[in-house]
DNA sequence: CGATTATGATTAA
DNA sequence: TAATCCTAATCGC
């Protein structure tokens, strides 16, 4: 399940496994035989992840355009690659690698001009290089809505989502219900600096961990499921132990600790 | 075996 | 806001 940093890791690992030689494209489950037929013994030229949004150029005219939603998985493969397991939107056999694409909320062939108009929607990217913080910290400033709610808006900050904004609120100490216009411009500056740093660190791991080693007391060894976090989907908040609060915020649920995070600035 | 849930977003009301 | 879409794992009976 994907927020921005799954999505650019598969720009990455698409692009390196299926890039250079002719890619054979089919659609087991059937919904997308006619994008499959199109793209089908293309050369895949490029890739792009804006935000959670998937890019992927076949040298068509047209661009394969994926948004995995929210149960939507791109699953790797071995070429020859095995029968299908479950509903297999789009299947991408490459030389070495397969890629299989099952529950995207979006699997489509659009003109470049509608990439266009897709990204120019988008806010600022934490994991490509110019974003623009300046109009982000802007839009910011200028919202009437909590910061919880507005760290969901893909048009203002691009590919933050429910574990990501959670456990960054957490970091910085600022309760979800706060006004984004409340925030000073160091707890802005704070806040940005660690989504780009935790998300270019779940782009690497492929998973979201935002706890410290340190902090939970094991220094070696695979962390845990249950120590990647501080507070999403959690009873007790991980550094202090106190009952972790929910609230709903920006129509999703939110995770935050009552005590880690003040209720003033 | 049905209900529930999940790191999402769009459309309708 | 609510309904809707997409799939698979998990949970309760």
């Amino acid at each position: 399940m994907p927020e921005g940093h799954i999505i650019h890791r598969l720009a990455r690992e698409i692009r390196s496994t299926l890039g250079g030689a002719p890619v054979l494209a089919s659609s087991p489950q059937g919904r997308f035989a006619d994008g499959a037929a199109a793209i089908d013994r293309h050369r895949l030229v490029r890739t792009d992840a804006w935000g959670k949004y998937l890019f992927c150029d076949f040298g068509t005219g047209e661009i394969l355009h994926v948004h995995l939603g929210l149960i939507g998985k791109f699953r790797r493969r071995a070429t020859p690659p095995p029968d299908p397991v479950g509903v297999v939107r789009l299947r991408l056999v490459g030389q070495g690698t397969t890629w299989d694409l099952s529950g995207p909320t979006r699997c489509e062939l659009i003109t470049p001009e509608e990439q266009d108009r897709i990204v120019a929607g988008l806010g600022a990217d934490p994991l490509r290089r110019g974003a623009d913080v300046a109009t982000m910290r802007d839009r910011f400033a200028r919202s009437g809505r909590p910061v919880g709610a507005v760290l969901l808006d893909q048009s203002i900050v691009a590919g933050i989502g429910n574990v990501y904004r959670a456990e960054l609120l957490f970091l910085c100490g600022i309760r979800p219900d706060r006004a984004a216009a409340s925030l000073t411009d160091d707890e802005f500056d704070e806040l940005w600096r660690r989504t780009v740093e935790l998300m270019r660190v779940g782009t690497r791991l492929g998973r979201i961990v935002t706890t410290e080693p340190d902090e939970i007391g094991r220094s070696r060894g695979r962390m845990g499921d249950e120590d990647r976090l501080y507070v999403y989907h959690r009873e007790h908040c991980r550094r202090c132990g106190g009952p972790i609060a929910t609230a709903e915020i920006g129509g999703r649920q939110i995770w935050y600790c009552p005590t880690c995070q003040p209720a003033t600035a």
